[in-house]
DNA sequence: CGTCGATCAACTGACTCTTGTTCACAGTCT
DNA sequence: AGACTGTGAACAAGAGTCAGTTGATCGACG
């Protein structure tokens, strides 16, 4: 499916106007696109998370000659799927019929439109989101939900669990998003940090060798 | 960036109207996510691509006991990112300052809400405005700089003909469904092959133990 | 019709993936 | 608008998977 079939399919949500459906299509692409260009990460619940990554210089091979070249640190657009999306693309969970067929008030540019959706209309079709029963997803063994707070009592894992002071990256004062009243630091958006707890059995700093010279090891 | 955060900016392009950014964004990912549930591959030119692809089961590792086990097959979504989504994000490219402030016309449906929402967009607009640029990026081909990471090595350029070039695409009969309504025979984007590459020179026994025979249950 | 984006090849290293736990965020109710 | 609750998400660690890279070509997009 290319952009124009999505955009054919999406204009079924949009009382069949393509032109808003594919202005909704490109508005969302483009701020996503915006953001992480930003470096701010984008996480939709039951999408996924579209984040910037930094990929450190590394060794690369051209695969035609087979000479070594070292390309320099880049940025690459990362995403990572939402848990509800794996489940419905792996088959565990189905899609309601039609979440929301109806916009509520997007009607393209017809007045009439928007007499119709008067302000009682919305209340049928709004409410009804994915609340459908407790999904049994799990394809296997993945429990759902089960809380079972009374066996997680007895010895927990014995290694300290993770301290509230985390690394501090000195990546960027993340600039105060519009709520600022989230803790500050707490992002760490970081991939790896370096440093991380310094596991005393084993210290692979696998970063640092990984860009001076992969072609002699030793 | 939450989902809600993604809505507020995602408003500014609909007039301010909350409601219609909400829907177009679910619309969209709601009509990927379906495009992809039925295992077709999603391609949106300039930002990326969506599909399912096929994880053949294989035996995995408990983290926190050691054992394994095996997990069947399943499906994941993937997205992979288009070329110009790629420059924007390692900053290579810069998009215009804004592509379509005008949106074809949401028709806001009360007063209340045009007042709301000309006080949102003024604020908005001043912190966007802001980034006007010249823009006017002259489309720098596919070549903006950063992708010289070598000078085509110097005196390392193979002899006379390089790799052998093309060889004769002896893969395995496009054995696809190709749902797809003007899918071009030719293309046959099927998977690697499940039982990957066998060839001569790598000794079958390292692959044994690899995944698909790995060796006893515990 | 013109231009550019996506794909494919082989090899390798970076990254994902698993379960279980905890936290903070998101969604919804009041 | 505020607060509660459900739950998505990150972490751990080792092993395996797969994405990345250059260049040419086909087909998509405008």
């Amino acid at each position: 499916m290319n952009k124009s079939q999505l955009i054919d399919a999406l204009a079924t949500r949009f009382e069949g106007n393509k032109k808003a459906a594919a202005h909704a299509l490109e508005s969302v692409l483009d701020t996503i696109t915006r953001e992480v260009a930003k470096g701010e990460k984008v996480a939709i619940t039951g999408f996924g998370s579209f984040e910037k990554r930094v990929r450190e210089a590394r060794w690369v091979r051209n695969p035609a000659t087979g000479a070594r070249m070292k390309s320099k640190k880049t940025n690459v657009p990362k995403f990572s799927a939402g848990a509800e999306l794996k489940a419905i693309v792996s088959g565990a969970k189905k899609l309601p019929a039609r979440a929301a067929a109806r916009p509520v008030a997007v009607a393209t540019r017809t007045a009439a439109a928007a007499k119709k959706t008067a302000t009682k209309s919305a209340s049928a079709a709004k409410k009804t989101v994915t609340k459908a029963a407790p999904a049994k997803k799990a394809p296997a063994k993945k429990a759902p939900a089960k809380k079972a707070p009374a066996k997680k009592a007895p010895a927990k894992k014995a290694p300290a669990k993770k301290a509230p002071a985390k690394k501090a990256p000195a990546k960027k004062a993340p600039a105060k998003k519009a709520p600022a009243k989230k803790a500050p630091a707490k992002k760490a958006p970081a991939k790896k940090a370096p440093a991380k707890k310094a596991p005393a059995k084993k210290a692979p700093a696998k970063k640092a060798p990984a860009k001076n010279a992969p072609a002699k090891k030793a």
